[in-house]
DNA sequence: TTTTTTATATATCATATTGATATATCAGAT
DNA sequence: ATCTGATATATCAATATGATATATAAAAAA
């Protein structure tokens, strides 16, 4: 049930649509810790309000129609409870990393050199954003949001300068011993080598 | 088809079973990056032998029964391709954060303590898993491997000193200014106020 | 001024994925 | 001898994504 709490949460702070919540989640800040799709917020806007979490306001007919959502005295329980509840251990799927994980002895370095850079790139751009918040039109965050701010721009610099320190180390062929335990390095090397000949 | 290729990259340091293949996932290092359930692992590794990416060995009759799949040249080849590829930004979902960016002036910071302590201790003991890496039965890991290793340990560290120094913020009081360009704050305070004493 | 493009807005659906559960076997503990 | 827990595969309902369809208002271009 969690993306119906983090739709309650983006409704905590005023009435939104189901195109407004999308958007704070798009929003880059936000997306560093959250996402949904529009196939699941349209059909949890209509369960929420089923279930008296939220109510559509009476859409006044000025410029766009839109279907504004608000959260009832049940909603802000829900997600006051919500609130309390210890939050789960945070799930990353990181290609990157994934892609690093399985670099194998003999592949071109240039390559992943080029990934990093890219990568520092993107960092770099959600880092400004981060640090330039309040001149993107975001109208409130609060204290304890801000502490979280605070993390997002501490993590985004120290990957910056594990990128940096990442690409010298490759540059200048000063990389860390491989663990192996048991020997498999050359083992894994001729079995590669073997499959690609065949 | 990201969830493929992760399969591929797992085969690429000898063969597994689909079994092997989920606990690699949930080995805490890989799930530090990545995850995948069983079903989608099996489906895949079905999929993938009949595209002819991967074959499964011959089961010798020792012990346990399980079938282990291995790369073809095919496999390695589409593996290669996909290290080549510019990987996509990270996707993270964090609930620690999406509670933190709703949590609203007069709610109670004890609950947030908590939950910073609860995070403390588990990112506490991953770094201790990630840092003791080589007595965890990881039989290899190539050099490139180690450097996201230490990506790791340095996100991981730069995490446990923010929750200390936000503790300490915390309970002197002493937290950062809300970003309130429009004099939202009091607005949603009573707003927040009426409904629930509806 | 008219046309085109872009942003806003909701909705739907095939496909992908999860999380839970079922089933069975083997190893080690009681 | 029996029980428990780890190994191993498989399946499936429920959930979520990503893409697409549709329509309108606003902005830009012609």
């Amino acid at each position: 049930m969690s993306i119906e709490h983090s739709i309650l949460a983006v409704l905590s702070f005023g009435p939104s649509s189901g195109y407004d919540i999308k958007s704070e989640f798009e929003h880059e800040a936000s997306g560093l810790f959250w996402g949904a799709s529009y196939g699941s917020i349209y059909p949890k806007l209509k369960k929420l309000e089923e279930t008296g979490y939220i109510f559509a306001l009476e859409e006044e007919d000025e410029g766009r129609k839109k279907k504004l959502y608000e959260l009832t005295k049940k909603g802000w329980l829900e997600l006051e409870q919500w609130l309390g509840e210890t939050p789960s251990y945070p799930i990353i799927k990181d290609e990157l990393f994934m892609k690093m994980g399985s670099w194998h002895r003999d592949m071109d370095l240039k390559i992943l050199v080029n990934h990093l850079l890219e990568r520092k790139k993107q960092s770099e751009h959600l880092l400004r954003f981060v640090t330039e918040w309040p001149k993107n039109g975001v109208s409130y965050i609060d204290q304890v949001g801000m502490l979280a701010i605070q993390y997002a721009k501490m993590r985004l610099e120290t990957e910056l300068l594990w990128i940096d320190r990442t690409i010298e180390m490759i540059q200048s062929g000063d990389l860390p011993k491989a663990q192996d335990t048991r020997g498999n390095a050359e083992k894994m090397i001729t079995r590669r080598r073997k499959t690609l000949q065949e």
